[in-house]
RNA sequence: GGGCCGUUAGCUCAGUUGGCAGAGCACCUGACUUUUAAUCAGGGUGUCACAGGUUCGAGACCUGUACGGCCUACCA
């Protein structure tokens, strides 16, 4: 603790100290603002238009410049809706103010009173007749021209990036709104949000590391869930006919521009519909997005723009992989051979994967890289899909797409596996083919496997990835830049600064 | 986990062949009554990420460590 006060700024201590010794509180409770910049300015722009006489405001925010001029200073204030410039006459100023105005750093949190006005090149100006300081800052900014581009410091420090950045700033409010959005979007279509927990005594419905925890009273182990789909399937046995969440999800797995270890994930279920409809559902819901949020179904993402009006293109998976690897897996029904032909591809082939998993290596290598356009690839194998149900005529492929665009996945669904006794002939299938791999094997979900033995509707499932959805959205290549507080390895030095 | 690259003032960055640690912004002092990247005059505020090593001498060269970035690997 002492010596991160050693490396405060020793003259803003001693301006703290002034104010103080002067009788000021320099963190004071609360300050009743009657505008936001954002209204002042429109105020200033109705008076003049003649359809107000109202000219006295108070603002507060952020001293982001400070321009002194001799006998008058022009300062600008921020808040969450803009900025605003400040006039100060020094002459005009009383007593107290004065003293305090000469204490001021850019960075303080100030509350002002006074007439608008606008100044000669037109700049919408409060002129300050009060001054309040809200709270005194002990650290400089980064600089105002350049901002703040230390990737490392942006992400330790993102309330320094939010301040400087008004990139950063437009991102997250993006995100904020593509939630907003998606809510509304499956409201309004009869969807119930419910929540699920998030520790849980299985981690079912994907197949990644989980975290662990464990729970004293209970003294038990628990895992931090790595999909809600399970708790969502058995909302549906009870009788919610449309349900969804939007949760957080944990996988204790590698870390990169398109992974963080937790990260947020839309699923939503609805009865009576196949994924066919919920292909509609998909399109429809992400270019409404778009559309409510940036105003346009084109985005821009690296070089391309990418039009996510719908419909969107619907291209069979095991075509696809012809088309861009040469491989049609269907010839190779077995992981043998499969391999065999993957080796002759020029790429490294695990020993260790099974079929599902070397048709997965096929989509990330030469599939997904090249979808731009969105596009949904349809009918997965049954090896890599254990909770989708089989086409009617075809039980080696199941009902299941992915949409893709820009390059990255965005959306996984499929027609939901209902069959009970199918079920648990998948996870016992699963399970062996985890034993020979020698892997840890979880064991089955005999709660889901009862909830379905009780009878589940057909029912379409989804899950959206949002965070890489707002990186669709935002033109974003790394998914840390969606991410407020992504994770990042704890720093050992510079500890002692928190 | 592996490979490559990076880390210099509060911030953004220079730093030549190994020879006194630099600039802009910020900050401090002074001038200035309509500026807005204000301007003008003056002031450098530093554990060159950390720890060793080579050398008369290291920000630079070598080794290791930490953190980050990119690639790769892992990834229902």
């Amino acid at each position: 603790m002492a010596s991160r006060l050693d490396r405060i700024a020793e003259q803003r201590r001693e301006k703290l100290d002034r104010i103080r010794a002067s009788g000021i509180n320099p963190y004071p409770h609360k300050y009743h603002r009657s505008h936001t910049t954002q209204q002042a300015t429109d105020l200033l722009k109705q008076k003049e238009d003649g359809l107000t006489q109202e000219e006295e405001v108070s603002v507060a925010g952020r001293i982001m410049a400070n321009r002194p001029m001799g006998k008058i200073s022009f300062l600008d204030i921020r808040d969450s809706t803009g900025k605003i410039q400040l006039c100060f006459h020094k002459e005009y100023l009383s007593e107290e103010n004065l003293g305090l105005f000469k204490d001021l750093d850019i960075g303080d949190i100030i509350g002002t009173s006074g007439k608008l006005f606008r100044t000669k090149s037109g700049e919408p100006t409060l002129e300050v007749e009060d001054l309040t300081l809200l709270a005194k800052s002990l650290q400089p900014l980064p600089e105002k021209w350049h901002g703040l581009s230390d990737i490392d410091k942006r992400y330790r420090q993102r309330y320094l990036d939010l301040i400087a950045n008004a990139e950063a700033r437009e991102i997250f409010r993006v995100r904020s709104q593509v939630i907003t959005v998606i809510r509304q979007f499956l409201n309004q279509r009869g969807f119930l949000e419910v929540e699920t927990p998030v520790l849980q005594p299985l981690a079912g419905g994907a197949l990644a590391r989980p975290f662990t925890t464990h729970h004293h009273t209970l003294d038990q182990d628990f895992y931090l869930r790595i999909a809600i789909e399970l708790h969502l399937k058995r909302l549906i046995v009870g009788g919610f006919d449309r349900v969804y969440e939007l949760g957080r999800i944990f996988r204790n797995e590698g870390i990169s521009t398109k992974h963080n270890p937790e990260f947020t994930m839309l699923e939503c279920y609805q009865t009576y519909a196949d994924y066919n409809d919920v292909m509609s559902t998909v399109e429809g819901m992400v270019s409404q997005i778009s559309q409510q949020v940036l105003g346009t179904a084109k985005v821009e993402f690296g070089d391309d723009t990418l039009n996510l009006k719908p419909p969107w293109q619907r291209l069979e998976l095991r075509q696809a992989i012809i088309k861009y690897s040469g491989i049609d897996f269907e010839e190779y029904p077995d992981v043998g051979s499969l391999r065999e032909a993957m080796l002759g591809l020029n790429i490294e082939v695990d020993p260790q994967k099974d079929r599902g998993r070397l048709i997965d290596e096929l989509i990330s290598t030469f599939v997904e890289p090249n979808i731009i356009q969105p596009t949904f690839l349809l009918d997965y194998p049954v090896d890599m899909s254990p909770l989708a149900k089989a086409k009617p005529d075809n039980n080696r492929l199941v009902e299941r797409f992915e949409a893709f665009a820009g390059g990255i996945e965005i959306a996984n669904a499929f027609s939901e596996l209902n069959d009970p006794i199918e079920q648990r002939q998948r996870f016992l299938q699963q399970q062996k083919q985890r034993q020979a791999e020698g892997e840890i094997v979880e064991s089955i979900d005999e709660d889901f496997l009862l909830a379905l033995e009780y009878g589940m509707p057909p029912t379409g499932g989804l899950g959206v990835g949002i965070d890489r959805l707002v990186m669709l959205l935002t033109g974003q290549q790394s998914i840390r830049e969606v991410i407020l507080f992504p994770q990042l390895r704890e720093k050992n030095e510079g500890k002692h600064e928190s």
